[in-house]
DNA sequence: TTTCGTGCAAATGGTTTGCAGTGGC
DNA sequence: GCCACTGCAAACCATTTGCACGAAA
């Protein structure tokens, strides 16, 4: 499990420390949408003392150099996902269980593209986000109704 | 200036007092994107002793009704925004200053019905965001670089 | 008169910061 | 050896909750 570019974290002012390392490599192999939190979780398994501000800042560094998007969730915690050009896409958030999962949109680029010409806008990354309520869920809310 | 509506505050749940009266018209009034202690600054200005919390629930009344979308944003507080069924738009977010700018695209709402197809997803509120760098920012950045 | 809504104060939970020590480069 | 990175503990800030009182219906 070779994770791709671990170089653009050590670039002068950056260092690659055994902890970024680990981070960066669980975020590869994560589903995606994953919470600071589960991170922590998931990093102290295999290196119990790191902590969760480094954790943080970490995360702080990678969404500040365009490797990672974070995506704000009304009343829980950010959720952040590695960002690959040939992986684009949206999100649909369940409100009632939280679940995310990914929406492929071909339109997605043409939208953007064109929505950015018209304001003198420089988009660094778009994010079409659905909120509502996931198969699973609406099945659950109308047998409890 | 007579808002639109007060009625569906008061449904045999729910009852129209004069806090939910003031906070329903300020965000009317408001030029959305306001956030939730904005929103309290504002309704103290006209009701001294209107609390904080009053003000949380009624955004989470509003919020469950459909009357009011909430947009989480990256280490700050959320924004809330009236919904106007013949105001579908996305929002620009300038990653420097934190303004947020409206964005009208027509080809969204398309994309949105044929995404929840898909998916068995019942959305309730669909939400373009782009992240980047607005006009005036882009300006005052190439200046002193 | 019955709930529901309110203000107050305190708790919560995610995230950030100050600081002294450690380790990458 | 320098300076960025770390862990720890404490601070921070937006938001939520418990409770007793007040007021819509």
């Amino acid at each position: 499990m070779g994770h791709p570019d671990l170089s653009h974290l050590r670039d002068g002012h950056h260092r690659l420390t055994p902890q970024r390392r680990l981070i960066w490599g669980l975020l590869h192999d994560s589903d995606d949408h994953i919470s600071a939190e589960q991170l922590h979780r998931a990093a102290v398994a295999r290196m119990a003392d790191l902590s969760r501000p480094t954790v943080y800042r970490t995360l702080v560094d990678l969404v500040l150099s365009g490797h990672v998007r974070e995506i704000a969730v009304p009343h829980g915690p950010s959720r952040y996902e590695t960002i690959c050009s040939d992986d684009q896409h949206g999100d649909l958030v369940c409100n009632e269980c939280g679940h995310i999962e990914k929406l492929y949109a071909p339109a997605l680029d043409d939208l953007v593209h064109q929505a950015t010409e018209q304001h003198a806008f420089l988009t660094d990354n778009a994010h079409l986000v659905l909120y509502g309520t996931c198969g699973e869920c609406r099945r659950t809310l109308s047998k409890s109704a």
